[in-house]
DNA sequence: TCTGGGGTCCTAGGACCC
DNA sequence: TCTGGGGTCCTAGGACCC
């Protein structure tokens, strides 16, 4: 008979704020927050700024003044030092259990089925990460992804708010030590609308018909929410239960689809300044394509002027163009993007933002049997292209090799290197940290005292 | 005036996640 | 003045087919 699951959700707390104070000691204790590309809302906050009530997704204009008030520290976001930092943790993570499924940047499921002494190791696993890293984890361990989710939340709140749960609960918090009445306890504390799944939509709803916390929610016949919510939601209910519905993914599966998107720097008028932002993004998008093996069958292209400025007149579309037979190729790609570009473009509008997205993947090798004629000319050629590009740009950084398609000509894009210039849609970023642990001239320097 | 029933495929939109 | 980016899954409804 197969072994009951155990799952423990290891996370990172407030991570791109840690990480940043991994580097630069004099930001702990301080507010801290971590803005979104163009510096515009902050996406993480340190347990202080959080104090101060700054929200999730809180534009940053509208906080700027706790600078001065409170001593608030704004960064950009640095992904550079972010990503090199989760991949740390999560080897350190993987050796928990046997089995990770890496579910976001800063957080990972691990398996714990059958390993004795788990709230032990969970707790030898967090000081590691520590003690190596520098980075504050909390750990969640129970017999579903939901409730290890929810116990991780447990975990959290016991550590941020000493005396709100038992103090053994903080850091890490195992469900599944404890008596019925205890775990009853828990999810009767816990608001319905921190549940992992239940989203502000399905909270209000819920909380009109009486659901108010996790308990509220367990409670409930799986067979009515499934007839007035959703199938979704009804398994999340069944997993609060106790039954796990969600299953384990060790190897991420391929992505359906690849997106690259921004906001812009500053408004955008001109057709070349979007044609240079789609070559761009369609670039990192084929990069991103190849890095998984797969080729794209359709290529979306949107541009948008901002929801933000009701001055500006509106302007919103999107162009599906199909690619035969599927490509991975650069040039292909990005010359895809920039003919549905010209098809969308209309002057005398002010663009906020713009993306790429890569539809329809297929991994592994161009269907034989699908009669696409003859090979398209070169495309052998076009495969060595794209390796010494992916091999130029894994070296030396991914803005090292580029497309000169950024000028007005209009042709084919071809391959070359372009001066880095300012331009509006570049993103804004002026409070980036340096990139500490992958660029060696942006390396930590320590001087003897 | 009457006007079946069921299946599949595709797409747009909604909700959610971090 | 200034509001992120990148994903997944589900559902409803239309088109189409027999």
């Amino acid at each position: 008979m197969a072994l009951p699951s155990t799952f423990a959700l290891v996370d990172g707390n407030n991570f791109y704020a840690s990480c940043e104070r991994v580097f630069e000691p004099r930001l702990r204790g301080r507010p801290l927050v971590v803005l979104s590309n163009n510096d515009g809302c902050a996406i993480a906050r340190s347990d202080e700024a959080k104090a101060l009530g700054v929200a999730m997704g809180a534009p940053w204009f509208r906080i700027r003044h706790l600078e001065q008030q409170a001593g608030l520290v704004a960064l950009s976001a640095n992904f550079a030092l972010y990503g090199d930092m989760s991949q740390r943790l999560m080897e350190v993570a993987a050796e928990l259990g046997h089995g990770q499924e890496i579910y976001s940047i800063d957080e990972c499921f691990i398996d714990l089925t059958g390993l004795p002494e788990a709230s032990a190791r969970a707790r030898q696993t967090r000081e590691r990460i520590q003690r190596w890293l520098g980075l504050p984890t909390c750990i969640g361990i129970g017999p579903t992804k939901t409730l290890a989710k929810l116990a991780n939340h447990i975990a959290k709140s016991a550590e941020r708010k000493p005396g709100s749960y038992p103090a053994r609960l903080a850091q890490v918090c195992n469900l599944l030590e404890l008596t019925a009445r205890q775990r009853d306890w828990l999810l009767q504390r816990t608001p319905v609308a921190e549940v992992w799944g239940v989203g502000p939509r399905s909270a209000a709803q819920l909380q009109a018909h009486g659901v108010q916390t996790a308990l509220d929610l367990q409670r409930l016949e799986p067979a009515l929410v499934r007839q007035r919510w959703s199938v979704v939601l009804e398994r999340t209910v069944r997993e609060l239960g106790g039954l796990a519905c969600i299953g384990f993914e060790q190897a991420p599966a391929p992505k359906q689809q690849i997106a690259v998107t921004r906001s812009f720097g500053q408004p955008v008028t001109e057709l070349d300044d979007l044609r240079q932002a789609l070559t761009h993004f369609g670039s990192r998008a084929a990069a991103k394509l190849r890095q998984q093996g797969s080729r794209a069958g359709a290529l979306l292209v949107f541009i948008r002027t901002s929801p933000f400025r009701p001055q500006d007149a509106p302007y919103a579309r999107s162009l599906v163009l199909p690619l035969n037979p599927p490509s991975d190729d650069t040039l292909r790609l990005v010359g895809t993007a920039l003919q549905a570009l010209q098809a969308l473009y209309r002057p005398g509008y002010r663009y906020a933002k713009a993306g790429v997205l890569l539809l329809d993947l297929q991994s592994g090798q161009p269907q034989a049997e699908l009669d696409w004629g003859a090979p398209p000319a070169g495309s052998g050629r076009s495969q060595r292209l794209m390796q010494a590009l992916d091999a130029v740009n894994d070296r030396f950084g991914a803005q090292a090799l580029w497309l000169g398609s950024a000028g007005g000509g209009g042709g084919a894009p071809t391959a070359g290197c372009t001066e880095p210039a300012v331009r509006p849609w570049q993103m804004r970023q002026q409070r980036r940290s340096p990139r500490y642990t992958t660029r060696w001239d942006e390396l930590l320097q320590v001087h003897a005292g």
